[in-house]
DNA sequence: GCGACAG
DNA sequence: ATCTTGTCGC
């Protein structure tokens, strides 16, 4: 699989000030301008994507008593390449901020039995809107080395330029950074709030909170988000991730 | 002390 | 995230 930073490798066993502290380090290693080979437009959920259009892999996770399922799936176009999951032990609980210490682990592990390399990589947690700038979508992206992109579906910190309430499908409005985010300029642009969806006559539906991981910019991150929603709220890699997550979860406990 | 807090 | 059946409505 692809090969990893070991510097950036999260560790359950570290302290809190450590865990910060390395946060601090995968923020200033992360890039968050566009770099990546494959071509944006390419991105979509077309049964028929050409061989050369971009791999795109969803990561989710499922839990049990002390142990996280975690899945990759890789997509092209609409079409399921390749699936992978691990099944491991959970060593600390969640603390809002350090998610990726207690996911990564178990991600990375999924990670190494898939085959083919993805040229993105969707987390289901946010990227730059986090209090370090380092949520699990940069860290991962940052240890894997690969582009990435964070989308959660409720807001960390940071706050919405514009109300975010009842917006029409298609709508997007900045998440600027506030003093809960400790290294960014105040004002900074770390992420979207992206109404991916709207139902008619429904309840209304929350945005998605899409930002950066790795070698993306907060509007290609939402652009390839947008490319990757289809009928649902969520980007498709992601529900087949989280699917599969649930389908392995029932496997395991019998 | 109070509030806020991805999955 | 997870515990969980039916049920309302397009």
């Amino acid at each position: 699989m692809l090969p990893t930073r070991p510097e950036f490798v999260p560790d359950a066993s570290q302290s809190r000030a450590e865990m910060e502290s390395m946060q601090f380090d995968v923020a200033d290693a992360a890039t968050w301008e566009d770099d990546f080979p494959f071509d944006a437009e390419a991105v979509g959920l077309a049964d028929w994507a050409p061989d050369d259009a971009p791999l795109v892999a969803g990561v989710d996770q499922a839990f049990l008593d002390e142990s996280a399922v975690s899945v990759v799936v890789v997509m092209r176009g609409g079409r399921v390449i390749e699936r992978a999951s691990a099944v491991v032990d959970l060593e600390i609980p969640y603390v809002p901020g350090l998610l990726s210490f207690r996911e990564g682990n178990p991600i990375l592990a999924a990670f190494e039995e898939v085959e083919v390399t993805p040229d993105l990589v969707v987390f289901d947690g946010s990227g730059r809107i986090h209090f370090r700038q380092a949520g699990l979508a940069t860290h991962l992206g940052v240890v894997l080395d690969v582009p990435s992109v964070g989308v959660a579906k409720s807001l960390l910190c940071g706050t919405p330029r514009e109300s975010v309430d009842g917006r029409p499908a298609g709508w997007q409005t900045d998440i600027i950074a506030d003093g809960r985010v400790e290294n960014a300029a105040s004002e900074e642009v770390i992420g979207h709030a992206y109404q991916s969806r709207q139902y008619a006559n429904e309840p209304i539906v929350n945005p998605l909170y899409v930002s950066p991981g790795h070698r993306v910019s907060v509007p290609t991150a939402t652009d390839l988000v947008a490319r990757l929603c289809g009928d649902y709220k969520l980007p498709e890699p992601t529900r087949t991730a989280d699917k599969y997550a649930d389908e392995v979860k029932s496997s395991v406990r019998g």
